[in-house]
Formats: C-alpha cells, structure tokens, sequence
DNA sequence: ATGCACGTTCAAAGTGTATTGAACATACAA
DNA sequence: TTGTATGTTCAATACACTTTGAACGTGCAT
C-alpha cells in the first residue's frame, strides 16, 4: 500500500498552479506544467499514483501527461528496485528543455510552411491565364508570394543558425 | 452602395484559410491570420463591410481584429477620400510584425514570471521553520528555487540582449 | 491458467477561449 | 433635431482543445 502522499509545502502548490497556468497559455496543456512543477520539486522519484493524488489529476492525464514530458526530455524515468510501478524524475536542465519544446513547435510550424509555400506557388502558375481578374491583379498578387517566399527563406536561416541553438543553449 | 466584392482567387481563398489555421495554432485567434491575409493581397485598402463579406466572419471581429492588428503595426488605417469608412492595408513588413507580437505575448509572460518568483522568495522566507516538512526537504526545494530563479535570470539577458533584437529585424 | 497491479487508449464530457450579433455610441447630412 | 451610416461593446453562444474514466492490454506472481 502506498503510504498518504505528504502535504506539499504551500511554496510547492503555488508553483505548481502558476506553472499550469504557464504551460497552458504557452498553449501545451496545464497538466504538463503541473506535473513537471511536482516532480522538480520532489527530493524523491515519483509514480502515476502520486502524480494523481498530489495534483488531482486522472490516470490518463498522468500517463499521457508524463509521456510528453518524456518525448521533451522534461522528464526520466528512473527504476526503483522493489516496486514496479514506473518512477519519475524532473530533468533540472530547463535550457534543455524549453529548446526541445520550440523544436517541436515553432520548427515544426516553420517547415509546415515551407510545403504550403511551394504549394502556393505551384497553384499559381498551375491556374494560367484563365481566371477572371485582371493582370495587374495578378501581377499584384504573384509579387506579395515572391515576397512571402523571401521572408520565410530568411526566417529558417535565422531558426536554423548557429546563434540561435547557442542562445538557447 | 457596395459594389460585390469580387470574387478572390483560389490561391487567395486558400492562403487566407492557411493563415487563419495558423495564427489559430499560434493561440492568437483564426480571425487575425484571416484579415491580414485578405489585406495582405488586397491590391486596394479595404473596409470592415468588405472583410466580412469577404471573410465571412461577423462586424464585431472585424472590428476587434483590426484593432488588434494595428496594436501590432500590422496593418494601418488609409483614408479614402469621398468615403467616411475606415479602410485598412497590410504592412507588408512580416519582420516587425512577428517582432511585435512576440514582444507582446512571451516578453509579457517573462516579466509576469519575475514577480511570480520575487513572491515565491519571499513566501519561502516568510514561511519561517514552522513548516511540518523535514529539513532536507526544505534545503531541496531551496536549491531548485534558486536554480529558476539563475535560469529566469539568464533568459531575461537573452531575450533583451541586442543578438535577438537583430534576429528579430 | 487465473488473478492482480499497473499502464494505455480514446470516445465522451468538460472547460476555456474566440466569435457572434443586438444594443449602443458617434458623427455627419439634411 | 432627426435620420442615416458607420464603428464599438460585451453578454451569450459556439467552438476547439483539454481532461476524464471505463475498457482494454500486458506481464508478473501464484
């Protein structure tokens, strides 16, 4: 049996709410702040049960909850011998983390438009002359994709270049 | 009387859903990536009568979307002359406009997170020793709590620092 | 084999946020 | 002053996204 989980110290529930609050309007889901917050905070490896007693979360929030965090290297799981419940710590590298969540965010979004970009551009020379607007129109609009098409360009250099990963080292 | 709104080429139709997805994704409303998108290939200003025709999306989102818009300099209000309605143009910059809006969400939320971590200080210190929780205890969640607080300190730099201003340009 | 303890899944319920639209404000024209 | 054309506001609604929990899968112990 597991023993009553201990009062968290009121320090700890107040961060642990504000990191949910955090993590939610960064748009990721409040659990993930909340469990992240309680396992920095935990002198020892935690389980699925604790997370749900301390943070008043289901089993599914838990478990899909953790396994992001996983996919984030927010958290590791750590073996406890005699138990075979599955136990986890907070990983104390933030930098760490916050590039790994911006990767899988903001990177993701940028090569996203890299693909519709060339969509576009394909639509517009695939459609001909056939439509019913006239050329200065068209001349207009062949204009602002070109200059989409240069900004996107510069934007993944920048995302991609070697001072950005040392800033967020 | 409002002349019909000409009809948009498909490869307009198609950004403008594009942009709404996204600025949706992004957690700053489908309506805004939408309007800009339309003024972004409008080759003449246009009006909120022409948006919501245009887009579909009722008088009062247009209203709040281009008000939003301009806090963000992307787009500005053009006077017509012979015509009392407000008309609007992108500003074609993308650069400022992505600069100010993350100015204005994680800039905001980095300095939201500096008194939140002032007051956990204080709460830790105002707790006193009166806590039920072990000493060892107490020590370790002290140690992380300073960890943050060097984390939070350096982001701060990075963001403020003039490298990230020029990226942003 | 069976029971048990745990983790995972995903359709359904719940929650927070964006969007609507009717009522209101404003300004100009007649 | 009244009427008309426009923009704004915000309570109500609609929507997308998060969270739940019952059903299921898995592997170990007996």
């Amino acid at each position: 049996m597991t023993p009553a989980a201990p009062e968290l110290p009121a320090v700890v529930r107040r961060f642990i709410e504000d990191a949910g609050n955090a993590t939610q309007s960064f748009g990721i889901g409040r659990v993930l702040g909340q469990i992240y917050a309680y396992l920095y905070f935990s002198p020892e490896p935690r389980n699925l049960a604790d997370m749900q007693a301390a943070l008043g979360i289901s089993k599914g929030s838990a478990s899909m909850g953790v396994r992001q965090l996983e996919q984030w290297n927010a958290v590791r799981q750590v073996w406890v011998r005699g138990d075979r419940k599955d136990y986890y710590e907070a990983n104390d590298w933030l930098g760490e983390i916050v590039r790994n969540i911006l990767r899988d965010t903001v990177g993701k979004k940028l090569n996203g438009a890299t693909s519709l970009l060339e969509e576009l551009k394909a639509d517009l020379n695939g459609a001909g002359p056939a439509t019913t607007s006239p050329d200065r129109d068209r001349a207009f609009i062949e204009t602002r994709i070109q200059h989409l098409r240069d900004f996107h360009s510069k934007a993944q250099k920048v995302w991609n270049s070697r001072i950005v990963r040392m800033l967020l080292k």
